[in-house]
RNA sequence: GGGCUAGUAGCUCAGGUGGUUAGAGCGCGACACUGAUAAUGUCGAGGUCCGUGGUUCGAGUCCACGCUGGCCCA
């Protein structure tokens, strides 16, 4: 069987199609898996996308990372299933379906029931699984299409539900709050969404007050009391000091618990006094904030005497005069005392001792206020978390059925405990009128009573923008919420521990994005109050002293029977028969009986998205409902992969429920990836119109060239700027190269008809010394290219494939054993050659096929179609049918001749630079010239050049290379410093050392090289230089041209001799005869005569001379002079023009 | 505002542990080569290695502070 051939240019679209349809017809994806049964399995997780809208190229991106590992690992043996999965629930999908319906969520149970909503979002959902699909297969992702994972199946949810249960019975899964928007004049929650209407934000005039927080006296304190005793009046060691905070929302400051400072920030101990009270006093704030409050004009000792004496006087400003200076990390645990305390009227707060303390915080900033924040735990977000990663209580009082709560109810008013304040609205909720002039808004009558209590240290209005409720345009509070959360913080050093054993890619993903995630971890809030995704599954009395987590469809249906035996339910709708679902409404309507005989009801919350997601390796097999062993099998995932935006998404909750669930990492190795954006580095977009089509991009260069710039280009985890000019230059330098090297291959094997035989093949002793330096290249080439693949650096694979493809194997390999393909009869050499670059292109095929799965294959098939047969019989490595079936072959690293390499990059430099002297003389290389010279300083080089001496001058037309020697008589050494070596030794002195050593005189430079030694006398020094300590070279033969690079120099001779010239004539001749046949179209084994015309003498002594040569170059039988041919074609060059003429020989 | 990340030729990117002349491909210009030929080679132009300060005999590389872009979070 003959190896195909292929036009020019092959059609890479229609190579992925063709392999494409021969995969499916010979179910190759499916045989991947099957014939590794009983290996050792690679697990692998696929993070579920979703099919609400279309993919995109960076989806090609992503998938791609995902399929090279898989494959790769296929190929050392092992069985990598990969089942596919559908993330379907989730806001994006809500948005979509009331947007298409032109409803919002207060619409829903109203204008549309909750169960035909849930359905259109189920149909929505899926709406480009096609497109999906289609992508999947176009660019040659394998993963199992049939039988995925989708989050909204039931069996799906009962298995998140099961793993809840699980949770709940940890203990892990309570009951809290967040502090969310919330309107009171609505009664409701607001989403982010809806707070991000146009409009809800503005600006309002509200009162502010710089509140005063008096420390509590002791050690982690007394460094603040700790300044000079003043002598002067007023101060002294037993003034006060207070801690200033600035807010916006003054009624939240009976609220406080704890202050904020910034670690980082500068802070200044102030005396001064009271504006109010005009009592002495001392204050903290930030440094960079004095200016804010304090005057240049009443600085003490600087602005006014240091003996000013009218302290509490008239004056608006106040004196003040910097004590200390502390960072804020020193104020860190200082104690302070409450606000609002139970001496002054207020309710009893059992947290009292672990709270009214002064903590570090992430936000806070100079820019406005004291630096220092104050913090209410139960009304603001920020002040929520650093409360909860600090331990610092919030502030609630007893209702009246003994329950915490706020000191704030839920429309608005202080709680009646509150004191003189109790009842009262914090904002106008109920639109009052308060145009009377006596009229006081809370926050007013508060600072009122700080400047009396001498707690406040300014009031002044501020304008400022503040959020608003949409529908009822009054100002939002931000209040605590219910909401369900799991306890990730009861795991987080087990979280931290085996995060450190996952292998991140880029490591700094791991450590710093995710570490610092999990180091600043707070409890999973679980709780969406939405209706397209997973239900909560718990059921609670309506007091809430009873509740039930359930954990499975059998045990809902059991508790329902119950419930009916209770007359709390009619009947069992899950006994019913049809479709069981456990979206809303259906389980809502589903009510249980407590063991006293309450009634209880779900809790109406969804559960947040990414648990479904971070649950996929249990519940895609149904565990832990079934599949036990299965589950096992396939748990932690070796490798997973996904999008560096999902470090916070899929990647925590994976790891989360890992190791709440398991106590083990969900996956060992994982790649986050960056993103893909338009070549001008701007995100792609729709609306910019620069997203790119990836089935258009597909179709256009193919998904090899597509997969192969994707990875190429840039390492995956950075972001990518995706040109499609960088596609053609991939298709045309790699994909370009490889073809035409096959091409190559097969159109002389045929001619040939050479066939390989796996185990019959010339023994690398019989080779030559290209063949058995680009076998070695090869092997090195495998233990690299295997070496980037375990270590999940696909670029560098890529890269590192491409280079060998390129440079060694086309431009050296092939390039100079041209003439061994296509000369005369298969002979052992010629064999050698064919055996050679069949090996090549053979595991090229192989270690490509990760990256490029259709051209590798296309190419091993090529290459190996024609001995399969044979294979199967004798069962060898090249027995499988697809490249993508068989086992990567192994370095022999035996076969590695690191000697060899070193000699051919000699001959390969030396070939460049002698190419760069004929451009300079403008000597063409078809002249042959006489020699070319290197200098040699050592008998290795010498030898070296020497073994390689015939390819050098092959490819660069000379007849020999000649070495001089010091007994030459004519190097000129020069000598450099070696920097690293004389720096270690001397240190400040290098720069008169290396000076000297520049000097040195040729006689100092052979003093060294033959005694080993020099004394040379620097500054009055004796010095003792070793050879190391110098660089030796020749980089000029006085009269000669030569070229340079690094330590090699070469001068070529140009001389040129009659015979030269003559050979150069012939050699023009050939290749005018050459290019003669080939314009005439005959085939390369075609047989001619040639006639040549004309009279010109030096064409006919070179004919003389060389008649032999040209006869066997141009496969010409005869070659004869007819002064009088006419007709034919006239051959130009040089001066000359010849007429021709050829004649084919029919055999 | 915080965390992470990137900034090297017109473009896309390489540049272990610091060593004095910073590389490649593409693009551009010139010239060659020609039985792989819509391929290939050689030469050339092109650099404030983001900036400023520091450490060092020596910094693209190490440190600090900034600037610009990106992602995530607030």
């Amino acid at each position: 069987m003959k190896y195909s051939e292929y036009k020019q240019p092959l059609n890479y679209a229609d190579v992925g199609t063709d392999i494409l349809n021969w995969w499916q017809e010979n179910g190759i994806f499916e045989k991947s898996v099957s014939t590794r049964e009983g290996q050792p399995t690679f697990v692998f997780y696929e993070g579920p996308p979703s099919a609400n809208g279309a993919p995109g190229i960076h989806h090609v991106m992503a998938r791609t990372v995902k399929d090279i590992f898989c494959r790769y690992q296929t190929l050392l043996g092992k069985q990598v299933s990969r089942k596919g999965g559908w993330d379907t629930h989730g806001l994006p999908i809500e948005l979509q379906v009331e947007k298409e319906l032109g409803i919002t969520k207060e619409d829903i149970g109203k204008k549309i029931s909750i169960a035909e909503y849930n359905q259109r979002c189920r149909e929505t959902v899926m709406r480009f699984k096609a497109q999906w699909d289609d992508l999947t297969q176009k660019m040659g992702y394998w993963v199992d299409l049939d039988d995925p994972y989708i989050t909204f199946e039931p069996e799906y949810i009962e298995s998140c539900w099961a793993l809840l249960k699980k949770l709940y019975d940890k203990g892990l899964l309570y009951k809290g709050y967040t502090i969310q928007p919330y309107s009171p004049a609505a009664g409701t929650g607001l989403s982010s969404h809806e707070l991000n209407q146009p409009g809800t934000y503005r600006d309002v005039k509200d009162t502010t007050i710089v509140a005063q927080f008096k420390v509590k006296r002791d050690e982690t304190s007394e460094k603040l009391f700790a300044a000079p005793v003043w002598e002067r009046q007023g101060t002294d060691s037993q003034t006060d000091v207070f801690i200033l905070a600035w807010t916006t929302t003054p009624w939240t400051l009976a609220a406080n618990t704890g202050l904020a400072v910034g670690k980082n920030i500068s802070y200044v101990v102030v005396r001064t006094i009271n504006p109010y009270t005009k009592e002495y006093i001392r204050v903290v704030l930030a440094k960079a904030r004095v200016k804010s409050y304090f005057s240049e004009f009443t600085e003490i000792g600087k602005s006014i005497p240091s003996t000013y004496s009218d302290w509490g006087s008239e004056t608006k400003q106040i004196p003040w005069e910097i004590e200390a200076e502390f960072t804020g990390a020193d104020l860190v645990g200082i104690n302070y005392e409450r606000l609002f305390g139970q001496s002054k009227g207020f309710p009893a707060f059992e947290g009292e001792e672990k709270g009214f303390r002064v903590v570090a915080g992430d936000f806070v900033t100079t820019e406005d206020g004291t630096g220092i924040v104050h913090i209410s735990p139960t009304f603001g977000a920020d002040d929520f978390r650093v409360a909860q990663l600090n331990d610092i209580p919030a502030l609630l009082v007893t209702d009246a059925e003994g329950k915490p709560t706020p000191i704030v109810d839920r429309t608005g008013r202080y709680v009646p405990q509150m004191g003189e304040f109790g009842g009262r609205l914090v904002k106008n909720y109920d639109g009052h009128d308060e145009t009377g002039t006596d009229y006081k808004t809370l926050d007013e009558s508060i600072a009122i009573r700080m400047k009396g209590d001498g707690t406040a240290f300014k009031v002044e209005k501020y304008e400022h923008t503040y959020p608003h409720c949409w529908r009822t345009d009054k100002p939002v509070l931000y209040y605590p919420l219910d909401s369900w959360f799991i306890k990730t913080t009861a795991v987080k050093d087990r979280l931290i521990e085996l995060n450190k054993t996952i292998n991140w890619k880029p490591e700094s993903t791991g450590s710093g994005r995710f570490g610092n995630w999990l180091e600043n971890l707070v409890d999973w809030n679980l709780s969406r109050s939405r209706y397209w995704g997973t239900p909560l599954p718990i059921w609670r009395s309506q007091d809430g002293s009873e509740e039930i987590c359930i954990g499975s469809i059998a045990q809902l249906s059991a508790e329902i029977d119950k419930a009916v035996a209770a007359e709390i339910m009619t009947h069992n709708p899950l006994t019913a028969g049809g479709q069981i679902d456990l979206h809303r409404p259906y389980v809502d309507d589903i009510f249980l009986v407590s063991p006293t005989g309450q009634a209880m009801y779900r809790e109406t919350d969804l559960i947040d998205v990414w648990f479904d997601s971070g649950a996929m390796p249990y519940a895609q097999w149904h565990y832990p409902l079934e599949n036990e062993a299965k589950f096992q099998k396939n748990f932690p995932a070796d490798f997973i992969a996904e999008g560096v935006d999902q470090t916070r998404g899929w990647f925590f909750t994976l790891h989360a429920l890992g190791v709440m669930l398991e106590d083990s990492v969900a996956f060992k190795n994982v790649i986050a990836n960056g993103l893909v954006l338009a070549k001008d580095g701007q995100k792609m977009s729709k609306r910019l119109g620069n997203a790119v089509d990836p089935f258009a991009t597909i179709q256009q260069f193919g998904p090899d060239a597509t997969r192969w710039y994707l990875i190429a280009n840039a390492p995956p985890w950075d972001n990518l700027k995706f040109d499609p000019a960088g596609v053609t230059e991939v298709q045309r330098r790699f994909f370009g190269t490889l073809f035409n090297t096959y091409s190559f291959f097969a159109l002389y094997a045929n001619l040939d008809d050479f066939r390989t035989r796996e185990f019959d093949r010339i023994p690398l002793t019989d080779l030559s010394e290209l063949d058995r330096w680009v076998l070695s290249k090869l092997q090195s080439l495998i233990l690299e290219v295997r070496g980037h693949y375990d270590s999940y650096d696909p670029t560098k694979a890529a890269r590192a494939i491409q280079d060998f493809v390129t440079d060694q194997l086309s431009n050296w390999y092939v390039r100079l054993s041209r003439r061994r393909f296509w000369k005369g009869e298969l002979t052992t050499d010629k064999k050698a050659a064919f055996e050679t670059l069949q090996e090549c292109l053979v595991v090229v095929a192989q270690l490509m096929a990760p990256i490029a799965p259709f051209f590798g294959e296309w190419l091993y098939k090529n290459m190996t179609d024609g001995m399969r047969q044979e294979a199967l019989a004798n069962n060898t490595p090249l027995a499988p049918e697809s490249v993508h079936l068989t086992l990567l072959v192994e370095a022999n690293t035996s076969r590695i001749d690191t000697a060899l390499e070193e000699r051919m990059e000699l001959a390969q430099r030396i070939s460049s630079l002698t190419h760069s002297l004929r451009k300079k003389s403008v000597l063409k290389v078809r002249q042959p010239l006489q020699r070319i010279l290197v200098p040699v300083l050592n008998d290795t080089t010498r030898d070296q050049v020497g073994m390689v001496e015939d390819l050098i001058c092959a490819e660069v037309n000379v007849k020999h290379v000649e070495f001089l020697d010091d007994t030459s008589g004519v190097l000129v050494k020069s000598v450099k410093p070696n920097f690293k070596r004389l720096g270690q030794q001397y240190g400040p002195k290098l720069k008169v050392v290396a000076a000297r050593i520049q000097q040195m005189t040729p006689e100092e430079i052979s003093t060294l090289e033959s005694t080993g030694t020099l004394v040379v006398e620097i500054g009055g020094e004796q010095l003792n230089l070793a050879p190391d300590d110098v660089e030796i070279r020749t980089d000029d033969l006085p009269g000669w041209l030569v070229a340079t690079d690094g330590p090699l120099t070469v001068a070529l001779d140009v001389t040129l001799t009659d015979e030269l010239r003559r050979e150069g004539v012939a050699r023009e001749l050939v290749n005018r005869l050459q290019n003669l046949r080939k314009d005439s179209g005959l085939e390369v084994q075609d047989k001619i005569r040639i006639t040549l015309g004309g009279e010109q003498p030096d064409l006919a002594a070179a004919v003389q001379f060389f008649g032999d040569y040209i006869r066997t170059e141009t496969q010409a039988l005869s070659l004869t002079f007819n002064p009088e041919l006419t007709g034919g074609v006239t051959l130009e060059f040089d001066d000359y023009s010849v007429p021709a003429q050829l004649e084919v020989v029919t055999a």
